[in-house]
DNA sequence: CTTTCATTTCAATGATTCTTGAAATATATA
DNA sequence: TATATATTTCAAGAATCATTGAAATGAAAG
């Protein structure tokens, strides 16, 4: 993971449509969704969406396979968790003791 | 955490100013780091270093406090934490085995 | 109180990005 | 081959955001 990855890794989360995405994505799994079901669950229009899903291809975060007529997505897991760690790298100038500062905490 | 501060702090990532800005604090860790030496540390200007000192610090990411003629800047690791567990919230509908999908990886 | 240092604010410019709706592509069915 | 379905591409307009340099604010020292 270097910084250009992580900056469009980041820039593809820091928009509601794609972030929306990704999370109906994270919550899908490895079976995917198709893109049109994807658009309605987000409340995107067909070309939206697909624009929104071609940079986040891009960016590496998802996947696309081809399914009959139907493109199913899928989210990248091992490139989600690179880009996630990438910005506690070093902490603490590695000082850092688990559960002290830079372990993430649960959300709820 | 709820959508919008999401967005927010992915928003403050995204860009390679911020994202610098961001890693040369995980590193200081709670010591923090002055504003000026911040600028310096990313090559930016001392009125492009505050503007985006502003807007880490309203986002949540960051804390600013005042010592004698300083402003030094911290990390809120616990809102960071918050912020990268969000992504991964409801995991594969909750059927995620930890190490098979959903937990994020080192990066080297 | 005046000077000096550190940081922030401001307005204008330039660049990037999102959205919309129609047209085009690719795949499957009759 | 013709038709229907699913998805993508394209161009134009609207909106958002980053950068710059000068001026202003806040705090400490002489």
């Amino acid at each position: 993971m270097d910084e250009a990855r992580a900056l469009a890794g980041f820039a593809v989360l820091s928009e509601p449509t794609r972030l929306r995405i990704l999370k109906a994505l994270v919550v899908a799994g490895p079976d995917g969704m198709r893109a049109g079901d994807i658009g309605i669950a987000v409340g995107a229009s067909p070309s939206r969406a697909s624009f929104h899903l071609s940079s986040m291809t891009d960016s590496g975060l998802i996947r696309a396979r081809r399914q009959a007529r139907h493109v199913i997505y899928d989210v990248d897991f091992a490139h989600i968790g690179a880009l996630l760690s990438y910005v506690l790298h070093d902490c603490c100038r590695g000082n850092a003791v688990v559960g002290s500062c830079c372990a993430p905490k649960a959300t709820d």
